[in-house]
DNA sequence: GTCTATACATCGATAGAC
DNA sequence: GTCTATCGATGTATAGAC
């Protein structure tokens, strides 16, 4: 692997490693695997070379011929495992403008959306990332892009449709989307983000979003 | 110093340093002033013990007598910093019930708040309490509670009485608060939690803080 | 490509003089 | 209380054999 190679990176900053070429390829793995555990439980300045070693089962030497550097390391795992973890979510934004009853595509929506964004690991990668935006801007803009755009776009879409058939009056559809977010799933992640062991309460993530979504409805639908 | 005063904890396992004595005072919030830096540019985990003996001028060994190991200094500076900073804003939910315009005093309240909680030192102790929450879980319970039910109690006790008094109609006041603070506050700092150069626009200011606000009242105002 | 062994820096924390 | 000097551990990264 030539410098030139071990530097590149991708549009937004995340490394390229080349491709596969043999059955080395589960030592990768293994070694994404254990480096994403540690990084979980460390956070990248208190996570160690040594310990992703023991952890993978492979060499150290193996590692930085892999990914370089500590640094290249983190991005690559991190970088990699945020659009795989979202993969699932990104289609149901077309189907609200569909929808027989607005209401319960809202909350079907928002309420799966909330699930998976509750998840404990998922909220633990996102204190990771908050927690390092200083030292790697790169993720940040990541994380913004494929946890909100991917979802608020296609939701956006949607309430400017519904505007012009006259199901709703969304005069600004990109701040209702905002809004309709926040006050679903921000309320229950602003809990969950500064306390590690609290529950995701099926009762009250029912009755939290049932509410945002009227809270919504009553400015937004038409008469 | 004896090994019980050095790990003495308040109620939130914060440490309790012991109080002044003479001029050493001063050499004390050098140190301190000197860790926050450290801390916020670096982390816990990368932040050395060196650097913070270097920015304060005083040795590192005085570090030591004072604060014990490195855990506490965090701490203590951490726990320490957040009430003062958060202490501007705490008596303004009372006025809320008796103001005259309802919709300006909430306009007017939310847009101090917002305008507090995105300050660039702020949203970098926030990013430092959420990435280092798996290490010190006191750190998210005090900052959830001096950032949120300081204000949130308040707002909570005013909407029960404009409830009482028929200006709104509010089912679950503690619930519809948060959704006032996500709608205005939450939606604005999301933005800046995942990039740090992002400036503080005005006008959207105004007017997502707007929206929120009526927003809020579509729904709890009664006709 | 993969391993073992190691170089070299920096870390948190302390001993002992004053 | 405060300093200088230092200890032992651990960190990232690499050299060289296979």
């Amino acid at each position: 692997m030539d410098a030139e190679t071990m530097n590149a990176t991708d549009e937004y900053g995340i490394p390229i490693i080349p491709g596969p070429s043999d059955s080395a390829q589960r030592k990768r793995q293994a070694i994404i695997d254990a480096a994403l555990a540690e990084f979980l439980t460390e956070g990248y300045s208190a996570a160690s070379m040594d310990a992703i070693t023991q952890r993978s089962g492979v060499s150290k030497a193996t590692i930085y011929k892999h990914f370089g550097n500590k640094e290249r390391l983190f991005l690559a795992v991190v970088g990699g495992v945020l659009p795989q973890t979202y993969a699932g979510l990104q289609c149901c934004g077309s189907t609200i403008a569909q929808a027989p009853d607005l209401r319960a595509a809202l909350i079907s929506f928002t309420t799966d959306w909330t699930r998976l964004v509750l998840r404990p690991d998922i909220m633990s990668l996102r204190r990771l990332v908050i927690g390092e935006i200083d030292r790697f801007p790169q993720l940040g803009q990541l994380w913004y892009r494929v946890t909100y755009d991917m979802n608020n776009g296609p939701l956006t879409e949607a309430f400017t449709e519904l505007d012009a058939r006259g199901t709703l009056e969304v005069p600004d559809p990109a701040l209702a989307v905002q809004q309709l977010v926040a006050a679903t799933l921000g309320v229950l992640q602003l809990v969950h983000t500064f306390s590690t062991d609290t529950e995701v309460d099926e009762a009250e993530l029912s009755r939290v979003i049932t509410s945002g979504v009227d809270l919504f409805l009553a400015r937004y639908a038409t008469a």
